[in-house]
DNA sequence: TATCAAGCTGAAAACGTTTTCAATTTGATT
DNA sequence: AATCAAATTGAAAACGTTTTCAGCTTGATA
């Protein structure tokens, strides 16, 4: 029943001021003589106060809220990202109201939806890809958002990534380097931007640098799913591939599980570099090598970028690239 | 500036009806005249007209937010169950704000504190743990709590979980019954009643009733990580294991990746059952055999449960337990 | 036609804060 | 003692809904 029993007005009361100077009190504005400071926390205590948070959101047009919405929190990838953003709002007094959209438009659309209308402060969006009904409402709303591992082809969108294109060029010469004339291209859908015009053209880009033709047989879209890479040995083998770039780390460890189920030996048959390097590359064995991103840190700089907008700071590039590497592990040579 | 620019009183006024009409129609009330409620509906539309939750929440004190509390998303087990609360929440209307906890008491504490100042309807607590701190917390508040695979020893709170004494005693047995006289037994904290008075418990049992005697330098407490798994080899052999049930996927992937790099063959000269089946257990080589849990479930009946405790509904039995089984994969003859 | 119940509707009071603005108090300065 | 600025306080109006309760319409029934 009564679930919030004693008010600021009880306090007001009790105390013997006014609701504004209690206010003023549980806010720590400076404007209070210590003596009547102490005299409300006092009777705070005593009667246990505790701010509804609603109220304070509907009469300071704050909340205190961001919004994330994930692809899905079961991804290590996305988890991982999702860490850094709750651990860095945390920090800034935020609460995160995480919903899973599935990479689903009208998911995307609703969600975004229900999160204005619980009027949250701001929100961090993940995914592969931005939709033109997302879109749309981006463009809607004055809520501040940044994408946190998900590109904007059309560079409007505050967001925090890794040199993609860069990463993948990096990791394909890695292995053409290593002798290979044939490596694969393995990635989610290409309909993406983020495969499309980012991963795929770095590997085109190491190709072309190498003196080597594009065969677009040697590129394979799939799902993210570690199963859709384990079905992929034989298509693999068909086109005589040797080695390949992958998008994703179960995807990865699927393809790799499926080559050494099929009697072939990584990385002495088959070279795999994957892209996430969650700790998922360091479980497997052999351990894959893999384009090293800071995941964790791109969470936490995308939620540190959004703290920012929110509070209307000036911010200098709205567009922030961290830092990427190579880790080599057991599954290159 | 005005990011809620146009309120109900905008669309009573412009559709020429009272507040209270307008409240009915957007929140499908049936007492209201068809024509009336077009009228509304139109109005509605043409202004594009968004009910603003907070507000809503402050009068009715329904905010259709949940609080989760979680250890750590980015572990797989947990996250699993996560996706089971946010799925049924979803469906539910209900949205969450996700907090890690990192098991630490304070911590929790203070989270819970937020969301009662958030107002949420309800909870869904996971952990290893309940400190007295934390069950303070739970005793003070009217708001429903559900504990999701999470043991409550003292059997008060509402909680959804599988029967892990009985999944490892006859995890236990299977590695007896291969022939094992020494099996190892490790887990996370024995502080943590579910690790102590609940796996450990079906252990002994096993143990008892094959007749093989409790010997405590079997017994292995340490962190729930994948290093602290790959340590333990050493330490492993020293005390002549030949096999070990184990509670945690990372933590056991962790083990059988040190007793493998140690040059030993699993499961020929050790074997691993572990308890949590998540997709790791397929990932890794061998595969691993595992208590098999509903995770995904065990949110979602958490989360179902909860619906029902917030709308006063009976509720037969506040503890469920849901099946287990037992997949045997590689890792075990 | 009078009557009554059921169906619709609106006025206004919550809900529990923050915030504005004016009023009062204080203390230093002349 | 008079004056003034600064510090402290309170009254009351937001904030945008839901909800209660009374009143008004209807249409059917006697």
């Amino acid at each position: 029943m009564d679930k919030q029993t004693v008010t600021i007005y009880d306090v007001a009361r009790e105390a013997d001021v006014s609701m504004a100077t209690v206010s003023r009190v549980v806010n720590g504005n400076p404007n209070v003589k210590p003596a009547t400071r102490k005299k409300v926390l006092d009777v705070i205590e005593r009667l246990d106060y505790r701010p509804n948070a609603v109220a304070r959101g509907l009469a300071s047009k704050k909340t205190t809220t961001v919004g994330v919405i994930i692809p899905d929190v079961t991804n290590i990838y996305f988890s991982a990202l999702a860490r850094g953003i709750d651990d860095i709002a945390m920090m800034y007094k935020y609460n995160i109201i995480l919903t899973n959209s599935d990479e689903n438009g009208r998911k995307e659309v609703q969600v975004l939806n229900t999160l204005m209308a619980k009027q949250v402060d701001g929100i961090v969006f993940m995914g592969n890809d931005i939709s033109d009904e997302v879109r749309k409402e981006f463009e809607r709303t004055k809520t501040p958002i940044v994408l946190a591992g998900c590109v904007d082809d059309q560079d409007q969108m505050p967001s925090v990534n890794i040199d993609y294109t860069a990463a993948v060029e990096e990791a394909t010469k890695n292995l053409i380097d290593h002798g290979n004339e044939r490596v694969a291209f393995v990635s989610g859908s290409l309909d993406y931007p983020i495969n499309r015009d980012y991963r795929l053209k770095g590997y085109k880009q190491a190709l072309k640098k190498a003196g080597l033709r594009y065969d677009d047989k040697l590129v394979f879209e799939t799902d993210y799913s570690y199963k859709a890479g384990q079905l992929l040995q034989p298509a693999l083998q068909s086109v005589n591939a040797t080695a390949a770039v992958i998008g994703d780390d179960e995807l990865a460890a699927g393809v790799m599980n499926g080559v050494t189920d099929a009697g072939l030996s990584v990385p002495d048959d088959f070279e795999i570099i994957t892209s996430n390097d969650t700790k998922l590359t360091e479980m497997v064995r052999p351990k894959m090598s893999s384009i090293t991103q800071p995941l964790y840190d791109i969470g936490a700089v995308a939620m540190r970028l959004l703290t920012k907008l929110m509070n209307n700071e000036p911010v200098e590039n709205k567009t922030v690239l961290l830092p990427y590497g190579l880790m080599k592990r057991a599954s290159t040579h």
